[in-house]
Parts: structure tokens; C-alpha cells; sequence
DNA sequence: TTGAAAGCGCTAACAT
DNA sequence: ATGTTAGCGCTTTCAA
């Protein structure tokens, strides 16, 4: 491997012109700069990282906190991880994946220097790895919103809203009686507030509406979609709007509908909350309000590497949702019975 | 941040003793060693990374070249990227995510030493990045099968093998029409070798028995699985084997065939290559060729590390298939005529 | 506009 | 069993 040495010596100039003519943090002449240019090219030199990183504090890698717990969308989740890696490599940042994110690991590898900076998944409401987050001094960026986010850089969709938004869209049809099929219980129980703050938008529409609510855990399986398209209709026969958050189970969801002799709009109008490539690649494409799983990786990647030096202000940043309707629902006519 | 030294002072030894305590290269008395301990301890001291990788030229990372290309089942991929994180950790290294894996990333982070070694995913019959792959001084380790692995080591499961098997268990019951849903045609083009592995197998076992065989790549959507089903039954309206290997259509075939009013196994029977919790997190399970994805994950790690210290002669592993029963297969009596 | 030189924090000969 | 020392390859002050 050629250093930096062989470079100098090859363009016939010192070792810290070659530095500033590779970092650009002083003038060089366009003479001596072509030289070390074709020196480099002809030597195929690379900067040690260890070396750089060594002497400039500075690793080029961020890290990515992607725990795989069950009942997480892997879908989703590698849209998210897909965003970072793309917005970090843009500018010219790696990334180190670390799915097993208990608290020593997240001191390991931030105190061993081998990040400049740490994203984030999978928030839980008061999570354990806040602590330990809060004492770093890499920039953190997390994808996701803990009940206490003081002293933290956040970033995701706005859930709360997005409950609303896809209530709304039912109630204002004159729908009154509604089902949110969100996570799966497993997630739920552990406080990632997605779920918590999509489950609570939606009940506040549709109480301040004076609509019926009804929320109905899915496990991500066939047998759990079943299961809860069985217990929806039990519990509420006369249900007109679904709204489902819960990309795995949502096609078997639509499929049981219909098993069950309920057609999608006619008799029940169904909201998911997706990311837009799955709504639109089901047999019939389904309104939807958009999960940016991608955009909001790649927003994070760039937040946090902008923090790097210094360039970014703490804050929640919660992006608005947008509703695309693909026909999937229906107005209820004042005083008709939709039902079956 | 403390340093080697700030650790070796507090301890009343020299740098290199705290160095040899802490890799345990040469011996080291009781009594320094537990002062050694106590000084990390109290000054919560770890090595510097750039540092070390610098004096040793060893990082412990292990980079992943994992392409997010269109067609491949991010379920599957998850897990192999699952399986080699959780093998890498394991052995006490990081994982480095690169999902743009043209040819110039890996020497990027190759020749700048960012990585001791390197595990590459999603090979192609007569993939480009091979000749920078055999250049590397890293060792290498290619989850799949190229056209040509000299030099290289490969770790896969044996999709031939799958295919003769899946096929085979289908023959020994008396059927005789076999289809074989696939891969998306992407993939297919693209001469993604597991797909023409299982193709090449799944049709030289019907060959060798006398059947008839249909190849009918299946793109990973519902609209998807349902055409290739619909095409199977109109080009086969006879058939009475079905093979899916396409983890993402598997439920929605299972589906369609229902739709059209075929019973599974009593009209048809199904065998499916995917991973195991695929195949029984279905409504009704589904007998299947396992595709362990994690495990080859994690022995790819596995085998790549040890590669590290030469400790890994060059090799092409596949690892057998190994087929599970669970009931949604059935035997043709002869002469029986199966179809509705 | 360029060069010389002092580290960055660690490892691993070489001594003792 | 432990200490001394010479780098590893780069960045960045300080000087010119």
C-alpha cells in the first residue's frame, strides 16, 4: 500500500502538500496539484483511515443503532437503514451497523472514536439508551420520539397526526364507527411510540368527532391479520372505516375483508399507513397516508452529519403526513347502513 | 478521552504492560494485571480505534456489501445481514454497511483499510466486482455462487440440490405436471445464481423422472403472484405440483390458488423454499426446503474471520437442503386423475 | 505557495 | 514479568 510519503516523494513535493492538496484546506498551484494528482493516480493511493482518523479525530463513519426486535417491519425498517446509508454516503460518510444496541455497545463504539456520529431506531417511550445517548459527545440523531427528547436531535413522521389525518379522512365521509389495526402487541407493550402516538391520533379524531373507536393490536402474519379482522367485526359489526398501520399484515387484512363478504370500498373503506410502495403494489391500491421511511433515514444521516461540526441546532423535527387517495373509500350517505 | 498512558500512570506501569494486559500477548502478574483492571476501570479507558488499527493494521470491522437491488426479498436479506452481524459480534467485530458496492467502494474501503475483511452478497453468474474482489489482500467471502469461484471462497446453500429435492419430493408422490413459481425476472436477468441454481435443479429432477416442468418467474407483489398463478393454470391446467420459491408471493399464491378452487394439497400440492418462520407463520404451514439465511450469514462471518489470520483455505461450501413435511403436499394414486 | 516537524494513541520488537 | 522505544500514516501548526 502506498502512503502519503510515497506520494510526496513521487510528485517531488512534501507530505503535507499532499494532505492540503487532498483536503483543500490551503491553496496549492495548479502545477503542483497536477502533479500530486498523477502521483496519486499512479501510485492508486489511499489515505489509511486509521492513520487520518489518528491524527484528525475524524472517522468518516456514523453510526446506525438498527436493533431487529420482533414485530418491527423489517420492510420498513431497511427503508429507513437504506435512507442513512444513501444520505451518508452522499456525503461521503459510512456506515458501521450495529443491531445489537444495548448501552455498552453504544459506549464502545463511541468512545473508541470509531464514529463521528450515532442514528438511532426504534425509539421506546423512555428508553434505556437515552442516558447513555445524552452523554456522548458524537452528534446523536434518533428516528423516532421518546416521551422526554430533552437534549436530543429527533426525527420522524408526525404519527399523531397521521392518526388524525387518516380518521379524518374516514369521518368527514360521514364514517362513525371505526377500527385502527395497528402493531403488533409485542411493540405496543414496549412503549415505541409510533404505535403509541398513532393509536392516540387516531382515537382523539374520532373522539372529538364523536365517532366509535376501536384499537386492535396485529401481529405481522397471515394468522394475525385474520385474527383481527375477525375481532374488529365481532366487536363491531357495523364498522364502515379500517385504518391500518401494519404494512406486513395489510394485504391479508384487505384479503380477509373480503373473505368475510365485505367489499373494500362499497361496504367498508379502508386507510393504511405505508410506505407508498406498498400501497400501490397491492392488487388494488389502497389509500394511504405515506411513511417516508426512506426520506426520513436520509434526513437523519444528513441532520447528524451536519452536527458534526457543530452545524446543527437540537430539535424534533416531525414531518407532516400526506394523504393519497387511491379509492379505497367512500362517502357514507346521511342515514344509510352500510352494513352487510 | 483517556489514553493508554493516562491508564499505564494511574496504574504505576508503562504503556506497553496496559497494551499486553489488555490482549494478553505475553504474560502478566496477578497483582499488575488487577491494577491494570482497576486504572481502565476507574478512567473508563478504551483503546482508540484509528489508533490501534494505525500500530496493528487491523481494524475488527468486517465491511458487507449488501446491494439493495430490485426484485431481492429484503426479508431474506435481512436475515443474512442479521446472521453476519450477529457472527461478526461474536468474534469481537463491526459490521460496516455498504449497499452502493460498485467496484470502486471496495477498493475504497479495502485500500484505506477501513475493513479486515469483506463479506458480498447477491452474486451474479459473471459478476463485474469479482477481478477487484480477487485483487483484495483482505480475505473475501461471497454469500452465493459465481459462474467461475476460483479464488474465492463462497458460502450458500445448495439451490441445486433444493431444487432436486422440492422437486423430488413431489415426484415420489406421483405427480408428474410440476410448476415452479420463482424468482422475479430481475433477478432472473440479472443471473442472480440461486435462481438459475434451483431452475437448473428443480428441472433436471422432472427431466430425469419423465415429468412435465414449467418455469414461471414471479414478481414479489400480490398482482404478481397472482398472474404467475393464473399463468400456471392456463399453460398447466392440469398441474398438480407447485414449487414457490419467492418467500414474498408464497402467501398470495397460496391464496390465489384457493381462489381459483384449487385445494392445497388435495388438488395441489406446495412445496416452498424460504426461510422457516416463512413457512409456518403462513395461515395453513407449508411444507418447505429451508433456506437459513441466518445461518449462512453467520457462518460467511464466521469463515471470513478466520480468513483474517490465514486460517482459511479457499473452498465452496453449499450446504445441504434439508426439506420439512408439513401436510400441504399429498400422493397421487396412479391413475388417478387430481385435477377439479 | 510550500516544507519541516511535532504529535495523534497505540502495538510490538527489543531490552533487561 | 516488565520497561523502553521506534514506528504505524496521517494532519496541522509553525516557519519560511
Amino acid at each position: 500500500m502506498a502512503t502519503i510519503d510515497d506520494v510526496a516523494k513521487r510528485a517531488g513535493v512534501s507530505a503535507s502538500t499532499v494532505s492540503y492538496a487532498l483536503s483543500g484546506k490551503r491553496p496549492i498551484s495548479a502545477e503542483t496539484r497536477r502533479r500530486v494528482e498523477r502521483a496519486i493516480k499512479a501510485l492508486d493511493y489511499r489515505p489509511h483511515a486509521g492513520a487520518r482518523a489518528l491524527a484528525s479525530s475524524r472517522t468518516e463513519v456514523v453510526g446506525l443503532l438498527a436493533p431487529l426486535r420482533s414485530g418491527v417491519d423489517v420492510n420498513v425498517i431497511m427503508q429507513f437503514v437504506a435512507g442513512v446509508v444513501t444520505g451518508a454516503s452522499e456525503r461521503g460518510y459510512d456506515v458501521l451497523l450495529l443491531t445489537q444496541d444495548d448501552r455498552s455497545n453504544i459506549s464502545r463504539v463511541a468512545s473508541a472514536s470509531m464514529v463521528d456520529a450515532l442514528v438511532v431506531m426504534d425509539i421506546e417511550a423512555d428508553d434505556p439508551r437515552l442516558p447513555a445517548l445524552r452523554a456522548l459527545r458524537q452528534p446523536v440523531v434518533l428516528i423516532g420520539l421518546p416521551a422526554d427528547p430533552h437534549g436530543l436531535t429527533c426525527i420522524d413522521l408526525d404519527f399523531t397526526s397521521a392518526g388524525h389525518v387518516a380518521a379524518r379522512h374516514l369521518l368527514e365521509r360521514g364514517h362513525t364507527r371505526l377500527a385502527l389495526l395497528g402493531s403488533p402487541p409485542e411493540v405496543v407493550e414496549r412503549h415505541t411510540t409510533y404505535a403509541e402516538r398513532m393509536n392516540h391520533g387516531f382515537t382523539a379524531a374520532c373522539a372529538a368527532a364523536g365517532a366509535k373507536a376501536l384499537l386492535q393490536p396485529t401481529a405481522a402474519t397471515v394468522a394475525g391479520a385474520n385474527a383481527s379482522v375477525d375481532a374488529v367485526l365481532e366487536q363491531m359489526p357495523d364498522v364502515t372505516g379500517i385504518v391500518v398501520h401494519n404494512e406486513v399484515a395489510l394485504p391479508h387484512v384487505l384479503a380477509r375483508l373480503r373473505w368475510h363478504g365485505r367489499a373494500v370500498p362499497d361496504d367498508v373503506s379502508v386507510v393504511a399507513l405505508c410506505p407508498e410502495n406498498t400501497a400501490v403494489s397491492l392488487p388494488e391500491p389502497v389509500t394511504s397516508v405515506d411513511l417516508p421511511a426512506e426520506t426520513i433515514g436520509r434526513l437523519a444521516a444528513d441532520m447528524v452529519i451536519t452536527g458534526i461540526d457543530g452545524g446543527q441546532p437540537l430539535e424534533v423535527r416531525l414531518l407532516s403526513p400526506t394523504l393519497t387517495d387511491r379509492g379505497s373509500t367512500r362517502a357514507v350517505a346521511p342515514g344509510e347502513d352500510p352494513t352487510p
